[in-house]
DNA sequence: AAGGCCATGGATGACATCGACCTTAAAATA
DNA sequence: TATTTTAAGGTCGATGTCATCCATGGCCTT
């Protein structure tokens, strides 16, 4: 992991179709060392896949939720954390420090969808306390990659 | 934005490197239509952009830090915005609701350099209160995508 | 001196891309 | 209501670019 593999990560995190030839140009390489480097970088686990950032508000989830997340003092924590990463809204679940056991984040159509999520954690007898926050606008907003359906 | 569409998307978000063959084999168009399809996904803004999703260890960024900030009154919020764009620590930047003003998320190579942050955005005289939260582990990590440098 | 690592260049086959034509469905007019 | 028009999207085929692979050669390390 040198300087022009940075360089090339770089250039694919902007525009992952750019060819080889172009990357090369950038770079001071030939398409072929280009290609063998991304294959190295992809076969090691650094590049874990190429994909694509949508726009949330096409795909119909513009209200962007974190909610904090105290679970029940009886709740399965492995069932729930498996449970997040399966559920299609949930687009990150991170055990934290502080007073809250679970920051998750997640995306839906408008803010009365938030209230069913809550619920169904609550039937899944996953959820103790919660607090919920809501984006109101996001300055740096990140890439927006869904869930498998 | 049909249920073509969707799967289209959703087949590129898992591996944006198949074949327009490949993709139309599986929703059962030819590789002009699919081809067709991505390209005004791409011009209606649906897709953002071609990317990649990285490792962020392998990336020296282990660290997931969660900030939730209090500006000072006297803050130039619109700077402060700018600013949060423009760094290349932070992934997301979000106006929230709830005590706080912004929740800002970034990653860092260990926890000493937050520290470097705090006081970065204290030298700007953009701080006025915050609270860091750290992240442990993460169930659903959501994808990585490096800022530009 | 020898071995491993990496870059190069060329050959090859797959692929994206584009244009011409066709089908279908909806809109417009009689 | 029936008929014509128009537009949107699909297929097919041609073309040129591109990713991919392999043999070769240089460079640094041990």
């Amino acid at each position: 992991m040198d300087d022009i593999d940075l360089k090339i990560i770089g250039l694919l995190a902007l525009d992952a179709k750019r060819s080889l030839a172009d990357i090369g140009g950038s770079v001071g390489l030939s398409p072929s060392s280009v290609n063998e480097r991304i294959r190295r970088l992809t076969a090691s686990g650094a590049i874990r896949q190429f994909t694509v950032d949508l726009d949330p508000a096409a795909m119909g989830v513009q209200t962007l939720v974190f909610v904090w997340i105290a679970l029940r003092e009886d709740a399965d924590e492995a069932a729930f954390r498996d449970y997040a990463a399966r559920h299609p809204l949930i687009l990150e679940c991170h055990h934290v420090t502080g007073a809250w056991a679970y920051l998750v984040k997640l995306r839906v159509g408008a803010p009365p969808e938030i209230e069913g999520f809550l619920a169904e954690l609550k039937a899944h007898r996953y959820l103790g306390r919660s607090e919920t926050v809501i984006a109101l606008s996001s300055p740096v907003p990140g890439p927006f990659v869904p869930k498998e359906s």
